[in-house]
DNA sequence: GCGACAG
DNA sequence: ATCTTGTCGC
């Protein structure tokens, strides 16, 4: 898929800050997908030569059967250092060059980490769907910001996750019995509808299935 | 000022 | 993220 203009990566935590700022007000978090879900996709990132080497990982599945239709590896120089509220300037680059190479525009891409449920509200899958504009979930494994109640153990269940009075996101129960993931707005979806699509990317495991076929790549030898 | 802190 | 074997439990 072509990719189209993207700012200047930024050189220090200031600049990314006022990146942040401005692309903050360009997220949607109502529904905008295209119907029907014919592709979903998850993109993910590994490192090579002690984190020099960044390798970026996408796969493309089909939906709702979740079988893999394409995948593309990218690999480029690790431009910037992992800071929390900052991942998106260390993975943004490699994963643009790793969908440039796709042909199937996925029409939801599910991210590794936090949606709008970051301290600026402009976590990594916010900040790719809106430079892409395709429709993104954030799926993170732990929380970045927030707080929330206890959950029940069973599988679908979920609570609101807050920030400053705000409900950011979810903790969503993607397996009975096993620690939940946090769920939040990437950009065009809405939270509930986020919620509904990440549980039916997982019918097995606790991640969803993009992610698991993307982090393998990215992390393969 | 003191902790917390996606991958 | 990454370094790493076996092991506990459904």
């Amino acid at each position: 898929m072509k990719i189209y203009q993207s700012h200047a990566w930024p050189s220090t935590v200031e600049e990314a800050i006022t990146i942040q700022e401005t692309l903050r007000n360009l997220v949607i978090t109502t529904d905008q997908l295209n119907t029907p879900i014919q592709h979903v996709a998850g993109v993910d990132l590994g490192f090579l030569e002690d984190g020099k080497m960044s390798r970026a990982a996408v796969a493309v599945l089909s939906f709702p059967d979740l079988q893999i239709v394409e995948t593309s590896l990218a690999y480029r120089p690790t431009s910037f250092p992992y800071i929390p509220g900052f991942l998106s300037f260390r993975e943004i680059p490699a994963i643009l060059d790793a969908l440039e190479k796709i042909k199937t525009i996925p029409d939801i891409i599910l991210c590794d980490g936090q949606g709008i449920a970051h301290p600026r509200r402009l976590g990594i899958a916010c900040h790719l769907g809106v430079l892409i504009n395709i429709p993104t979930i954030g799926v993170a494994k732990s929380l970045l910001i927030g707080k929330h109640e206890e959950l029940p153990e069973a599988k679908g269940s979920w609570q609101p996750l807050i920030h400053k009075k705000e409900t950011v996101g979810a903790v969503l129960r993607t397996r009975t019995g096993v620690k939940p993931l946090y769920i939040s707005s990437g950009h065009r979806i809405s939270l509930p509808t986020a919620i509904d699509y990440v549980l039916r990317c997982t019918p097995k495991y606790r991640l969803p299935e993009t992610t698991r076929v993307a982090d393998k790549l990215a992390s393969d030898r």
